[in-house]
DNA sequence: GTGAAAGCGCTAACAC
DNA sequence: GTGTTAGCGCTTTCAC
């Protein structure tokens, strides 16, 4: 199987440019004779020919394939955002090379050298720092288009959600509910995502008059599952009893923090009004009123797609892609 | 940046050969003279250098890559697989590339193709048809190493988790735990690994002495939230009321059949046991006595490489690998 | 210790 | 309508 275009020629005796005519349809452009067309259409049938994107990439110096380097494929936001963005690559006959980080910065840098070596076309990133952000900038002659944490660094190409004001409407719903106060659970706030939601949260507060938010705020280090409980814990250390609503910087904290809940009552309190970001249907398995603001993947997809095909068309316009948010919510359950 | 080797040798006026064994660390091996191989790392510490993969990949014909067709992304088991399987792979030096099928036999094909196109030294696979996996088989011939599913061929390499005991281990749990009848929901049927589930199910009835569990079990086209829903619906248009126990076959089987429940009833009611396939810390939301039957996804990942590492230097055994399950209870909530 | 040359499979430009 | 050729950047082999 898999012949070259010249092993098929000489088999043939025919040169290989006609071959290759015939191969990429151009056998009408040329007029190739239809008996030769058959010939070697007869060949293909019976030995197979697949073209060797790899020579073709070393002649052309593009590969047809970009990059994609995210935290963690198993965080559910991440995963899906990979497959609309595969998806909408593949469409325009591009590849897709997926990878994590595990918020790992060397594990960061390696990845992004492994792929510029391979000689991706452009690549997508979820940077971890301002710094090897700038210096990936510096060093990459590929187009660069960054996701998710708005560094606030000018002329780089960027998709983020709206989440100052995602965070604002959560806010404001879970205000008008009536459970209070609301308490903030943050993971690592340093980071720009968490901090736009931080400000929202504030925003909202203060346009009710509560000025001492700031006190029903928890912070801790990172994003996962044991910050999650970490925060939780450190709230039953401070208040012996449970939130009576509180809202989670992300999924993984939320379920640390629900899963803290549980081990500590045997069950997780009905009457807990609870706010997350990022929509997952097990939400629904909560019996709580629970509100959540889903980032728009496909959206995502779409401006950074289209980010990177204007960078590789040398466009040089860096466009910054804000995603509006939406608010989902869940009602207690009636009964149980 | 991005220098090739000749344009560091002409600009240092050296040869190509020079500089190749100072930068691939060959200098002590071949005494280059400690002056020409600082000029060299002088340049390349100014104008920076980074191996061209894809000429090097068209030179040697293998890419250190490998692809993985999977059928989504956004299903917990096949992202966090792809997780693992990703890492295991970059610490040997490749590439991994992860696509998906959204179950649609044409698209997997074209997958195939690109990546076979694009020279992947191996292709992990999860095959949605015995059919498709055999095509592959007789077109490729790069090693293939598939996943999941179990068509029953001979001589491929084979990695699935061990179904039939876990679904019989589950049951048994489930049966212990005293709700009846156990009524079956199961997303498509045909498929090998949701036949296994069923048979373990079967088998542990059939220890008990149960002999009409035939009847308890519901079966759908596909495996989507979609079916879990018209599953749940099809069961209150036969039973009038919430079975008191159910396994699914599936989490987004599970996902849609309790938001029909809950959509129904106003709360997903507790005294409901619950059994279910993989695992996922939200489970632990659910007030219910909950089973999930957990499959290894490191253990998964380990066998695929090691199976695909020996394919790739030339043994043609092709090991089937069974990899255990293991249960994990939640207990129903103390009280809410 | 260092250099020269062939060739991987493709594309593009030009020749007849 | 069909054929020839140079060259993408690397590795390998052999030469001095």
């Amino acid at each position: 199987m898999a012949k070259t275009v010249e092993q098929i020629a000489t088999a043939l005796n025919i040169s290989i440019t006609t071959v290759r005519l015939v191969l990429n349809k151009k056998a009408q452009q040329y007029r190739i004779s239809s008996k030769t067309q058959q010939r070697i259409n007869d060949y293909v049938a019976e030995h197979g020919y697949t073209v060797n994107h790899v020579a073709r990439s070393l002649k052309l110096n593009k590969t047809e394939t970009l990059g994609l380097i995210i935290p963690r494929l198993s965080n559910v936001f991440f995963s899906t955002l990979a497959e609309k963005l595969e998806l909408r690559c593949r469409d325009a006959g591009y590849q897709l090379m997926i990878s994590c980080t595990y918020s790992d910065l060397k594990h960061e840098k390696k990845l992004v050298d492994a792929l510029v070596e391979r000689n991706v076309d452009g690549l997508f990133i979820v940077p971890s720092s301002r710094q090897s952000l700038q210096h990936y900038i510096k060093r990459s002659s590929k187009p660069l288009v960054f996701l998710d944490r708005d560094f606030g660094i000018p002329d780089t190409a960027l998709v983020v959600s709206d989440n100052r004001h995602g965070s604002h409407v959560l806010t404001e719903a879970m205000i008008a509910a009536g459970q209070f106060p609301i308490f903030f659970m943050a993971g690592d706030a340093g980071q720009p995502t968490i901090r736009e939601r931080l400000k929202g949260y504030t925003d909202a507060m203060n346009a009710h008059g509560v000025t001492d938010s700031d006190t029903w705020i928890q912070e801790v280090e990172h994003n996962r599952r044991e910050d999650g409980e970490l925060l939780m814990r450190k709230f039953f250390a401070e208040h012996h009893k449970a939130p009576p609503a509180f809202i989670a910087s992300s999924l993984p904290v939320l379920e640390g923090a629900l899963s803290v809940l549980r081990s500590h009552f045997g069950y997780i309190p009905e009457d807990i009004n609870i706010g997350t970001f990022d929509e997952h249907p097990m939400l629904g398995f909560l019996p709580n009123n629970i509100w959540s603001v889903r980032q728009d993947e496909e959206t995502w997809a779409e401006k950074a797609f289209s980010s990177m095909t204007a960078a590789l068309q040398g466009d040089t316009l860096a466009e910054q892609a804000i995603v509006p948010m939406s608010l989902i919510f869940r009602c207690r359950a009636k009964h149980s």
